[in-house]
This record gives C-alpha cells, sequence and structure tokens, in this order.
DNA sequence: CAATTTCCTGACCAAATAGTCCAGTTTTTT
DNA sequence: AAAAAACTGGACTATTTGGTCAGGAAATTG
C-alpha cells in the first residue's frame, strides 16, 4: 500500500503504520478509532451520492462526530477521497495471487471468478465507490489504470496467452476475457438493486453468491473449452 | 414510451407528439429544439457528475442558454433527469425485439449481444447515466426495475427455459445468463476509461466494439453449449 | 505535577446553488 | 395588424456548502 494515490501530503504527520490492527491501544488510539469511523462513514456517503453530492456534514452525522472534527482529520473532503480510494486499490492488490504458465487454468479461473465474487460480496460499497470513480472518467484513479492495474492485466494476459499456445484451452482474446471476467463479477455489488428488483427479493443471500459464482464459472469456463475443475 | 416515469404534471402543456422527428418546423419549433439542446447537454453533465453534482448553471451554460430559460423548459433540475431516464428506458424498449420459443437460441442471443453492445457503442452517455442511478439506489427507476424490466426480463428467461427443456441448449440458469449478457456488454460503455487504460489507448474504434462483439459472442454461446450461427 | 503535545469544537465566512420574479422581446394565432 | 402566447435574460434571495480559526479540554510525557 503506502499512499500512491494520495497527490499532496498526507493529512497527519506520524500515521500509524498502515496496518489493519485496530484494536491496538498504544499510539493515537483515538486518532485511530475516529479515523476509521469517518471512513466507514464517508464509503457510506460516497457510494451513495458520489463525490460531488457528498457533504462533508453528512459524513460527520453519520460518523457521530462534528464537522470540525472531521476536518481536523482529514484537511478537506478530498483527503477523505483519496484515502478511500487508496484502500480500495490496496485491497484489490492483496486479494489477487500471482499465477503462472505452469498452473491450472481452469483451477486457476475459477478460484479468480470466486475471489471476485467474493469481493462483491464482502465490500459492496467500496465496489460501488470504485465504479462510481471510474464511470465518472476515474479523476483520481486514471493514473493508476494506466500504471499498475495495466501491469496487472497484462500479466495475467500473458500468461492466459501461454496457456492457449501450449493448447490447453480455447483462443480467446486473454484481456477480453479478464474483462468479462470483472464486469460480470462486478456487477453483482453495482446493480444489486436491478438484481434484486428483477429477482423480485429484498436481499441478497449467502447462497445468491455461491450460485452466481458457480454460473459464472461454468458458463466461463466452458466458454474458454474447459471442464469445471 | 409516453411519460411512464415522470411523478408529477409534465413540464408544458402542449408537448409535440413525443415522435423523435425534431426537423418538423411546424409547431413549437423553438421550444423541441431548445429542449433537445438542455437533454443533450444534461445528458452530458448528469453522466459526468451524478445528479447531486451537476448544477443548472452548468447545464445552461453547456446548452448555451441562460440558466433562467433552462428552468423556464423544465421548472426544476429533478423534471430534466426524470425526462432523461424517460429517453433512456423507451430506447430500450424499442431495442430489443420479442423473442419466441421457435427460435434458434445461437442466432437469436448472438444478436441480443450485438444489439446490447452497439447500444454501448452509440449512447455511451445514456448508458453511464442510467449505471449511475442504478449504483445510487435506482431513487427513480426503482418502480421500473420491478415492473416493466422484471417482467422483460422473465419473460426472456421463460423462452430461454424452453429451449434449455428442449435440450436446444446447454441447462444454464436463464436469469443470471441475461445478467451476464447485460453486465458485460454494459461494461463497454460504462468502464471505457479503465478498458482504455488498460489497452493503452485514448479511443474506441469502430472495430473494438466489432472485436468485443465477437468475443462476447463466442464465449457466452459456446458456454451455453451452442455452436457460433 | 507541570509542561507540552494532541485532540476537539462552536462560531464564523465567502462562495455557490436552486429556484423565483418580472419586464421586455419575439413568434404565432386570430 | 392586433392580440395572445411563447420565449428570453438580468436581478434577486434564502439556503447550503467547504473550509478557517481561535480557544479550550484531554491526554501524554518528563
Amino acid at each position: 500500500m503506502t499512499r500512491q494515490i494520495e497527490p499532496d501530503s498526507p493529512e497527519t504527520k506520524r500515521t500509524t503504520s498502515s496496518d489493519s490492527k485496530r484494536k491496538k491501544v498504544r499510539p493515537g488510539r483515538i486518532r485511530e478509532r475516529n479515523r476509521e469511523r469517518i471512513l466507514m462513514a464517508a464509503e457510506k456517503e460516497f457510494s451513495q451520492n458520489g463525490f460531488g453530492a457528498t457533504t462533508v456534514q453528512k459524513i460527520a452525522d453519520r460518523a457521530g462526530l462534528p464537522k470540525s472534527n472531521v476536518l481536523y482529520y482529514f484537511s478537506n473532503k478530498k483527503r477523505i477521497y483519496y484515502a478511500l480510494m487508496d484502500d480500495i486499490m490496496g485491497r484489490w492488490n492483496e486479494m489477487f495471487s500471482k499465477i503462472r504458465p505452469e498452473d491450472d487454468p481452469a483451477t486457476t479461473l475459477a478460484s479468480f471468478i470466486h475471489a471476485k465474487v467474493e469481493l462483491s460480496r464482502t465490500h459492496p460499497l467500496a465496489s460501488r465507490l470504485f465504479a462510481l470513480e471510474i464511470i465518472q472518467g476515474a479523476p483520481v484513479l486514471k493514473d493508476h489504470l494506466s500504471t499498475t492495474m495495466r501491469e496487472w492485466v497484462q500479466a495475467r494476459a500473458g500468461v492466459i496467452q501461454q496457456w492457449i499456445d501450449a493448447g490447453r484451452m480455447a483462443p480467446v482474446d486473454p484481456v477480453q476475457l479478464i474483462l468479462l471476467i470483472w464486469s460480470s463479477t462486478q456487477h453483482y455489488a453495482d446493480f444489486q438493486i436491478q438484481i434484486l428488483a428483477i429477482e423480485d427479493k429484498s436481499e441478497y443471500t449467502e447462497s445468491d453468491f455461491q450460485h452466481a459464482a458457480d454460473f459464472l464459472t461454468s458458463v466461463i469456463l466452458r466458454g474458454c473449452g474447459l471442464a469445471a475443475p
């Protein structure tokens, strides 16, 4: 991690070491707790209203803090947004393991699909926030897309191409394949409302995600000429 | 079409007959022209900033009209938004033909994919605007989703199920299949920035869409146990 | 315990915003 | 050509916004 995105100087002089251990009572315990509260509130607000329509006051209310206190931790609205984007990209980076040419295509793709669906399930707000950012032209993440993420995709695409060359799967465009998996899984978080309305439910259940992951795995693997692992 | 969405009374007393013929010089030619300008400007602004962060002033500037003039045609910001949503849903309804059990599965699905990719190509702003609306909880379209769109999907899913029962394609969840096609095609418009960054391009070309449509058709059809038509 | 650092917050402000109002102009209808 | 309807745009307002600031409360440290 470590602030890839934040453009200007960080919002605090002495940040705690970026880890997730939030019960550690030592250094800035209050700071840590409030920071977390603010970020959770902001994630909710931003993902629901977008950056421009979210007010610092609403974030503060949801976090149960006065507005000035929020602005004490994050000197302005953008900083809060940057911090969230940083978190999201960090999580994304951690989530997916490397893939190697000698791995099994079917197993690898299947576990990628499952991981991505799982991410949609456990972090729907982050997923929507990311989607909003991209749809609106990625004003903050543009750089990240054309460097880190681009390399991420190209590396994976390279391995998939090797699988194809070795005749281990059908010849499909590797980049398009990654995009297909990306979009179809992302969709479960981003368009949740639409899916629930269409299926006449009021909430996802655990098994909906299982079902979705299984469906995607079976269709996409078969689409690549692979048998389910 | 005809105002399914607009909640309160229409923004004009005598609307022209809702058709798209905008060169007709007869009745309120100025009205028609300005309305069109405003809607185009609003589509751009809303799809870039979302509803809340878009200002009437910016719409007016883009349309080349003074703000009060915009508010003369649409009595408030919401009305502009409603009108756009109405247009979008109208276009969606017109776009896709009925499908019947005796149709050929492969041909039908392929043409659906192509139509949807084409819609992403020709109306990217509308696509993004729709996505924003849904991601943010569909405050305006919620009703539409659980009625019109729900029926649309269920009807198609029914036919697909008949194809499956008749052994004409692999047994996959029909609703999930429609969602898969929906999401993967929508993606090309909504996440354009991400795709361009990853592929290191600055613009889509005509053939990118052709390529995408072909890829999706081949993988999804094969995933359904169908040969390309 | 006293000094210092960190944390907290109400009051305040300049800028921006959605929407109103109305007097004047242009277009359409009669 | 006159009357009616549609259109234009500048001035105005009440409210909301992001952000500042100064002073005080708590916590930490020596």
